[in-house]
DNA sequence: CCACAAGCTGACCATTTGGTCAAATGAAAT
DNA sequence: ATTTCATTTGACCAAATGGTCAGCTTGTGG
């Protein structure tokens, strides 16, 4: 009864597990409210009311705003960098682009708030991430980029410009979850159904891979 | 001596260009502090530095920072608007997607500010631009989502769901405004030269062209 | 059961910010 | 020259906000 001393719905009563707990509670509730204001509109107090928590318990488990939001904008970027595992395990160019697509398209559907954030963190310049970009990013890319270069010296795919390729790939994907709500209300009113899903990943899918002479 | 009473370098003294051009200088001060802070982090104390002027004399110009907001919003809107220009123009598949291409390509370049101001609103749900979204945006996407369609039963191109299509359109050349940072940081930290806007223009063109089967 | 540490929170504060206003200045019509 | 109205701006204010803190509650090891 010392371990996994919490089960159904009950709060948690172990130490560890509070804490774990709150965090993710705000960071969840960080994501949307940061997603939905931008860092700047975003107040502690919303996010406390989001958490349902006193806005002093927020500066118990979280310093300052920016580490908060710090956090936030650190996990989406990890999920991200996950993604490219479907990039990587492929054999084939098809099947490598055509997975890492069907990876980003997902989590754009699953983590819309998450990817808001980073967008609007990059576009005013990555304040608090640029470090990100410099290291990790740029390794990432670098990478990438040198693997798409291999295939097409292998003459497994048109010649197209790597990188530039790789950006295609970002913008269409993510576009899906930052500019949700312009596609939501282009569709009627109402979110993508899973059918809609489908054919947007697909319809991606097709026309890159065709245009890189994969189709 | 009545009209045009300005010329050189000199101030404005008629009223009427008075106005104008102070607002015009408040306006790309705006533009550029609400693109780079968001609405939530800009300030009008910030813009006023920016522009040169005193903060009430912002107010004077502008009752509310919503209202100068908004006109920032409308102007980058309106000049995507006039973008479709190169769309309608054309009289084959191939010509208009790949003007449209061009010229929103410019755009990125010329107006990053604009862009990233638009991106942002959107990214927020749009609460002040709403009713663009579901009038104008609307009816021009359902009309060029048509001209597509008519392509594409005739025979011109490759079936793919249009607006897909011009999500994609979209997302991959505004990306380069948006997301100018990223890729100036995944550049080295140098801005893209010409040489390197005509390559990303050129590869964008290309896949997308060959992607619904204009290649 | 006790003592200590972790967790919790209402009250409070210094600063920032959007916006106001009255008085001053400048342009231009009569 | 005089009047009128647009323009300018320093000073000011009420509200909001990030952050602090002292004191309280709760978990936990001994």
């Amino acid at each position: 009864m010392q371990e996994n001393a919490r089960f159904s719905g009950k709060a948690a009563t172990r130490r560890t597990d509070i804490r774990r707990e709150n965090e993710r509670l705000i960071l969840t509730a960080a994501e949307k409210v940061f997603a939905e204001a931008g860092f700047g509109g975003a107040t502690m107090q919303l996010i406390a009311d989001m958490a349902g928590l006193p806005k002093a318990n927020l500066h118990y488990y979280f310093a300052t705003k920016e580490d908060l939001y710090r956090r936030v904008v650190q996990e989406i970027f990890e999920i991200w960098l996950d993604a490219a595992a479907s990039f990587d395990a492929a054999s084939t160019p098809a099947e490598g682009i055509g997975a890492y697509i069907e990876a980003k398209m997902a989590i754009s559907r699953r983590h819309p708030h998450g990817s808001k954030v980073w967008a609007a963190e990059v576009m005013q310049g990555a304040p608090v991430i640029q470090d990100y970009l410099e290291t990790t990013l740029r390794d990432w890319t670098d990478n990438r980029a040198r693997v798409i270069q291999g295939w097409i010296d292998a003459g497994q795919m048109a010649p197209v410009n790597p990188r530039h390729l790789l950006y295609m790939l970002w913008a269409t994907t993510q576009h899906y979850a930052d500019f949700g709500h312009q596609i939501e209300t282009l569709n009627g009113g109402a979110p993508l159904s899973d059918r809609q899903w489908q054919e947007a990943s697909e319809t991606v899918k097709t026309i890159i891979l065709r245009g890189v002479g994969l189709g």
